[in-house]
DNA sequence: TCCCGTTTTGGAGCAGTGCTCCAAGCGGTG
DNA sequence: CACCGCTTGGAGCACTGCTCCAAAACGGGA
């Protein structure tokens, strides 16, 4: 409160005067250039002009700045999800938007999965159990349900991190890729993942992740 | 083969000589006792008595090392689902298998939710498409019901792992921890998550995560 | 038996990491 | 003007994975 107070009335000072938020930015910019290694103190000294110390009097460690970023990240795609009316379509909608955030900012998908009792979860969280309310799911089976749905979608953001990892700008190569290794597998004892190979370069993984939301949501519908 | 061989016929170099096996089987026992943080090259030398060079002849890097550590809890955690005759029981099984394994062995998790492409997650796959097909899943949907499965799995373990991270060795204290900060939640914004934090400490997540197997299990039948 | 090429070993050392600590600078207040 | 607290930048520490190399251990051929 009275932070606040000083701060607007002491002017800035200076026009690039750093700030939490000012650092929080810096490192998302860093991150979604060059994913989650790239992100270092000393690449945020470089960007910011500053030093190791200033950067760690706005901010307590790596960690922290990590879950804000992956915050912001979050927050900002949810924010679309509020406007859906019907809840099973309010809960793809919710599914879809954590899963186009991981799928272009797939550092937020790994700390998601890594972390998931910060903010960045608990928005997400808090829309699925909102919605299966008003899917008519009981009190009892909300939690369930929620946390089925929840574990999915993390799962999914942590998969989305693999992959861009693994091949940090080509998203279809990584697919042909794995399939080429799938595909020389023993026969015998890895049938199904050969014949799967060969479906895994033309699949689309969106719509994918979309069938398994509904998957998840028809078998909620069971047991309504 | 030639190897094989030359491997057999040579004797032991010494008792205690080293071997990928020996590693690994060390990798697992500093991994189960101190967490993925505990393993670094020089607590493999100090307990294995030796240099780093000597132990990066029969490993390429750290990262291989944790797939291989992995590959064989999980192998050693799946051999008697083979035995399940029933394709719905025997998912429910393999699934099981995975959850102890990572509850066990939090780091396993990680691993396997941070590298999906690596052996151990090949068994787990071939397991739940053999008994999609068993089951009755028409060709083209296999491919689909099993990423839901498994990308709800591999959530999972990602979820057991981050438990362990943020509470090592208590395994309730985690939950309890988290249901406080829950319940301190604005009532405004997060009014379901407030109430899930009531259900939280006495829930349990093993039969929660069967719920969530049958939850998907229920709405792959309403597609077949 | 000895010798010599191959495999295996152990550790010094390098480049990089997160983070702590402190001396200096700045700005507002008395 | 002098002071004091917030802010800044960087030197330095403890740690990491990993490379490189000299030496030891080994075992087949002479």
């Amino acid at each position: 409160m009275e932070l606040m107070v000083t701060r607007t009335k002491r002017g800035e000072r200076r026009a690039d005067a750093l700030s939490r938020e000012r650092i929080v930015e810096a490192a998302i910019e860093i991150l979604d250039a060059g994913g989650e290694s790239a992100l270092t103190i000393r690449a945020l000294t470089a960007r910011l002009a500053t030093g190791t110390g200033a950067i760690y009097h706005h901010v307590a460690n790596m960690n922290e700045l990590l879950a804000a970023a992956t915050g912001d990240v979050i927050a900002s795609a949810m924010t679309d999800v509020v406007s859906v009316a019907d809840p099973r379509e309010a809960i793809r909608a919710t599914a879809l938007a954590v899963f186009d955030a991981t799928d272009s900012h797939p550092w937020a998908g790994s700390q998601l999965s890594r972390e998931p009792w910060q903010p960045a979860f608990l928005q997400i969280a808090e829309s699925l159990g909102r919605h299966l309310q008003a899917l008519g799911v009981p009190q009892r089976a909300q939690f369930d349900c929620g946390s089925a749905l929840g574990n999915y979608i993390l799962g999914v953001a942590g998969q989305n991190a693999a992959r861009a990892r693994l091949h940090p700008h080509d998203r279809s190569a990584v697919l042909e890729d794995i399939a080429a290794r799938w595909a020389q597998l023993d026969p015998d004892k890895y049938p199904i993942m050969r014949q799967v190979a060969t479906q895994l370069p033309e699949h689309d993984d969106r719509t994918q992740f979309l069938v398994g939301i509904d998957l998840i949501l028809a078998g909620i519908t069971t047991v309504l």
